[in-house]
DNA sequence: GAGGGTAACGGCACCGGGTGCCGCCGACTA
DNA sequence: TAGTCGGCGGCACCCGGTGCCGTTACCCTC
């Protein structure tokens, strides 16, 4: 339903997830994300405000894209590695495909990052991704160790894993120029307990 | 301004913050979280809603009690420790200590965390809240890692510590019977790298 | 004990996100 | 030309949250 352009039998759909999403991420830079509402976007793609609702479940959603889709290849690239490699080794380079973009779409990849990370509505809305991201590293986990993916150990991982990517992502968008797969992996080599010393 | 039933110029507050909780979190024990509007719980406290949310700044806020008084002595504690000792042990004692409640609160906090933890609103709201905790543990950390807050390590050591907390959390919550502090320790202690390996 | 200062109360109107309902519209098919 | 199917979108509504402002109840002073 709704989307792609297919022969299919009812009314053809008016747009397209991508297109309200380009539309109101232009909208946000220009006046904010709270300053914008629901209204404004409808009305600047040409849409009805209920339209709107049958293409994203909320506002807040608008600026996660196809993230279904990514955890879709998250889990696909966790079910196909080969066992025996250490368990970190594995979540590091996972994490790091997983944050992995085309040059071109870095800005456009930073802005909705920086949304996500300084709006306080989207950043508690972020948790609720957050979760399904986390049930996939501690699903691949729990295999790996053989319990269940409720089991501590797991959660724990995939707890860890979450804040190593949240830091770089901080770091990344705090400091201008860097680059977002060093400080991914040095935030996931840092899990190794290096620090617990100190 | 508004609690304690000092002897001040004004109008006496009709009630208190603590009065309030116990009214709306009787109601969502009853008829669920969502369900509960905020005209019910003033209602039910026989004040007027607008009065209500000049106690709590949203319905969300209910059900967190005085967090902000546990966040200032958390930092206190971090503030007085003695240096030398091992950073993670110094953080662990501290989880454990700002989640240490009499016997007579724990059915209460329990039933708190339960809906903090589970429904969706809660969650998203919540992680305001964690963010205000892990930035006390990253201006612990950056003072004995001899840094800022806001580079790389203190914050991951932040987020892990909360990481390591929520997991406890939930294990607790999944698991009647459960002892909250052994399971705090037991994430804490997992917290140095010996998962790494894996 | 009368009056002023003060601070909380609380009604009112409003905004904006989100939803259920339902009739409409526009394609394709027979 | 008629049917049917599915997205469109208006409408009414709910609820959380806010700004405004007059009201209320206390205390202190005269």
């Amino acid at each position: 339903m709704l989307d792609d352009a297919a022969e299919r039998p009812g009314r053809p759909a008016a747009t397209t997830r991508a297109e309200l999403e380009q539309v109101a991420l232009e909208l946000f830079s220009e006046r904010g994300f709270v300053a914008t509402t629901v209204d404004d976007i409808a009305a600047a793609a040409g849409i009805g405000r209920r339209t709107f609702f049958r293409y994203f479940a909320s506002k807040n959603d608008v600026v996660w894209g196809d993230f279904e889709l990514g955890l879709l290849a998250l889990r696909r690239r966790l079910a196909t590695v080969q066992p025996g490699r250490p368990l970190l080794d594995e979540l590091r380079e996972a994490v790091l495909a997983f944050n992995r973009f085309d040059p071109g779409e870095v800005p456009w990849h930073r802005d909705r990052m920086t949304l996500i990370l300084t709006v306080p509505a989207l950043q508690a809305h972020s948790t609720l991704r957050y979760a399904a991201w986390r049930s996939v590293i501690a699903e691949f986990a729990a295999v790996r160790l053989g319990g269940t993916p409720a089991d501590l150990l797991p959660q724990l991982i995939a707890h860890s894993c979450l804040g190593a990517a949240l830091t770089a992502y901080e770091q990344w968008l705090l400091r201008p120029g860097s680059d977002l797969p060093q400080l991914l992996d040095q935030a996931m080599r840092a899990l190794s307990g290096s620090w617990a010393g100190g």
